[in-house]
DNA sequence: GCAAAAGTGTTAGGAGTACACCCATGC
DNA sequence: GCATGGGTGTACTCCTAACACTTTTGC
């Protein structure tokens, strides 16, 4: 590879992780507030340029904490974006993740090096974004109504335990429709990857609901 | 982005196609041999780095044309490979695609501009290739087996229409295991993806097989 | 006793898998 | 008539989806 032929020149990767979380039942995403150009004042996703010293993953990690303070976020691959033009900058291919927290439990930093604000928004009222982070949360959105059906991402929020219609009514929120209980019970129950314990809710006017565990 | 930032510097994307192809009942991988440095004389996956100028599809058809003649190609996504010393070079992630051809139809370019040679390799016989181009092929190779049960890639032996034991033997080459001959023939009409002609197939030595096309 | 929410079982349809026999052809 | 390979149907399992009544609790 002839390194300096100008074609292969100014080229850099973005990685931009879409971190979801679900707040009294409706599905939100985390955008911050831009410092600087290009898109200066601009939301956009969590993400940024890969150094040239660190693996994909590490790139990916550092971004989300820098620009929110987060550590250890699990994701999951969503997809590529490679249009030439997509940065106004240089040349930059976008792979996108994304994530689900519980934004009741962890603190967003608002202001760091390269943000001004950051906020959750509804899903249904995201405003025009920096780059093409509109075209990358549709799909990522589309990833996450895959991948919980696949995986434990949603005990992010519940790591004392959940009961079922609780759990039911995240899923129902992130896929956007109800679900029927005892089909619900049946399947996360097939599904190997919940189990019962001992315990009960509290606390409640009604019949207690038995609390269940995701596997380690 | 600061553009000057030395750690946003010399990064590149390659961009990977697997291209596979079963010849008599065995399922090979098209490897070309690099004249040049990095791995000059290693046999490698087709691809190579994508321009600053060009969208990454673009760059991924060039890079087949360019290393084996062959062009309009069609390719699934299979996986992205981001460890920062994957190159020797410089920092380059790989987005790595999957595509199928009949080697019989087409006639591969021995001898590119970067390339002294090109032949078909049983997969259960790939040599020690450039960069982490095994570990991509073993990726592809799964993409490949989900890929053919849900699109139609194997269209390409079959531009005069198949017959369904025909169709068949090439699932059994690429999956590596036997089909049931029945429920091979109820998935196939399942997919709405095949319609039946009026015609026969002829001259064998036994009851006529019908011929099947794929859908437009 | 009543409102609120949890818990439960059955049935029907579709997809996957396993398996055995008859049919058309060329020799 | 026999060897070769094509064509077909049935039964079982599993998963999904639709659907209604009973139980526990706090007031």
């Amino acid at each position: 590879m002839e390194v300096n032929n100008p074609r292969y020149l100014h080229q850099g990767i973005h990685v931009i992780t879409s971190i979801f979380t679900v707040d009294k039942g409706v599905l939100k995403v985390l955008l911050v507030k831009r410092k600087n150009n290009p898109y200066k004042d601009f939301w956009a996703l969590t993400g940024g340029a890969l150094y040239n010293d660190e693996d994909l993953e590490d790139g990916r990690n550092r971004e989300i904490y820098e620009k929110t303070g987060l550590k250890k976020i699990e994701v999951k691959f969503s997809k590529v974006f490679g249009k030439k033009d997509r940065s106004p900058v240089m040349r930059m291919i976008a792979i996108s993740y994304i994530g689900i927290i519980d934004a009741s439990k962890v603190e967003i930093a608002k202001d760091t090096l390269k943000t001004s604000n950051a906020e959750w928004f509804e899903i249904t009222s995201i405003p025009k974004l920096a780059y093409d982070h509109n075209e990358i949360i549709e799909e990522a959105i589309k990833t996450l109504k895959e991948e919980i059906l696949k995986t434990d991402l949603l005990k992010v929020f519940f790591p004392n335990g959940f009961t079922l219609p609780e759990l039911q009514k995240v899923y129902e929120s992130i896929l956007g429709k109800k679900l029927d209980r005892r089909n619900f019970r049946k399947k996360m129950l097939s599904l190997d990857m919940i189990i019962p314990t001992e315990e009960e809710e509290k606390f409640v006017g009604k019949k207690k609901a038995k609390i269940y565990k995701f596997k380690v």
